[in-house]
DNA sequence: CTAACGTTTGTCCATCCGGTCAAAAATTTG
DNA sequence: CAAATTTTTGACCGGATGGACAAACGTTAG
């Protein structure tokens, strides 16, 4: 499917990547096309004309972004399988979700950027491989709800509202702080976000007739 | 605080409704740097001198647009109070939001792309209103823990996650209508949303021990 | 009708921006 | 070292874009 990696020299492979990290910050602040070559180039600490012999187009870099991006980003989801109790399973998908927002919230942006325009560059990805792992993972679910594992629900909305909860903090990172202020909003807003979440998603907001 | 609203004619009303109307659809789906000036006025059905006789720059029309979004967008917020039961309270807020992030999608894009690229014109806002507003509905969320009507939890948090999963049906629509497919992507689903986010917020995933 | 005022448009400008190119500088290879 | 190759840069180009402006057009009031 793809074309064979061109072979490169080790400046190509270091100045590359340095220009993926730099772009990164740039797109992920400012949109594709808010950002600039020259702001791209400077934050890499060099000249728009050499940026551009290491990447002909300011969209190879951003497709390159997209791409590596993807992988990663759907790691969590696809590592989700049934082997453990339901509950747990659920629970650390939805840590792990919660870690990456606080580890890479700019490939959070950059990917909210792309859906936010309308995907433009993705839509085959979402409606391909995306839209299967999840048909795969709500099978997995349905087979919990089934078993009565867990309590029967919409398993795609399901997964919609753990994908929404933890992106928030990444996507919404200064609505948080702001909200938060300076006294919450400090690195222990995650660990507050996980325990509420996990409350949330397990228990709900009902409080129990019986006492635990 | 702010400067008397200027005289303006039946035409002047009209005209900046229509740029107005115009400059939503393009600012929400490319953002304010991906705009250009002559897409808003192809929109409108005029020239680009014509509309910058009703708005001097570009800015001009985003700020308005963002001023008048806020209003609205806080709305369901406002209303939450402590007259009802809380839990029916806290059931018309995520069902009102959740009918803002279907009738009002071009607005939600548009407050979270201005959020994503870190909030540059309504920083002042977010802390300011914003949190005061939280913090005032933080105190009557706190009150019905208190009372045991809800569960103990954070309700900064729980706030957020009511904004994170209805404005996901919004802001990450194109991803929703791609995963669920044509057959669960039509107008029902945002019924099915609402369904699944009030059994997630009452009572989470976990089984009841003893049946309802 | 006409003067005054409000509206619309064609034209123009300066700047920004993505991208090219040739030549210089640095590095690698023999 | 010297040739070959890779990397870096300054200068430049063309098109897009935000915005200015004056002239034309339309409307209304006297």
């Amino acid at each position: 499917m793809n074309a064979p990696a061109p072979r490169r020299t080790r400046i190509q492979q270091e100045k590359r990547e340095l220009i993926l990290e730099a772009a990164l910050e740039v797109f992920s602040t400012h949109g594709f096309r808010g950002s600039t070559i020259d702001q791209i180039a400077e934050a890499a600490g060099m000249s728009k004309p050499n940026l551009l012999y290491y990447f002909r187009r300011k969209e190879e870099i951003h497709e390159t972004l997209i791409q590596r991006l993807l992988d990663t980003w759907l790691a969590p989801l696809r590592e989700l399988d049934d082997v453990g109790d339901p509950l747990t399973e659920l629970r650390s998908y939805i840590r792990r979700k919660l870690e990456m927002a606080r580890d890479y919230p700019r490939e959070s942006r950059l990917f909210a950027n792309e859906i936010l325009q309308g995907a433009p560059r993705i839509m085959p990805l979402l409606e391909g491989e995306l839209k299967s792992l999840v048909e795969e993972k709500v099978a997995i679910i349905k087979g919990w709800m089934r078993a009565g594992k867990i309590v029967r629900t919409d398993p795609r909305h399901l997964i919609f509202s753990i994908w929404a909860t933890t992106q928030h903090y990444a996507d919404f990172d200064v609505q948080v702080r702001a909200v938060l202020g300076p006294d919450l909003g400090g690195d222990g807003r995650f660990e507050d976000a996980a325990r509420f979440l996990e409350q949330l998603f397990l228990d709900g907001l009902k409080p129990k007739a019986s006492a635990d």
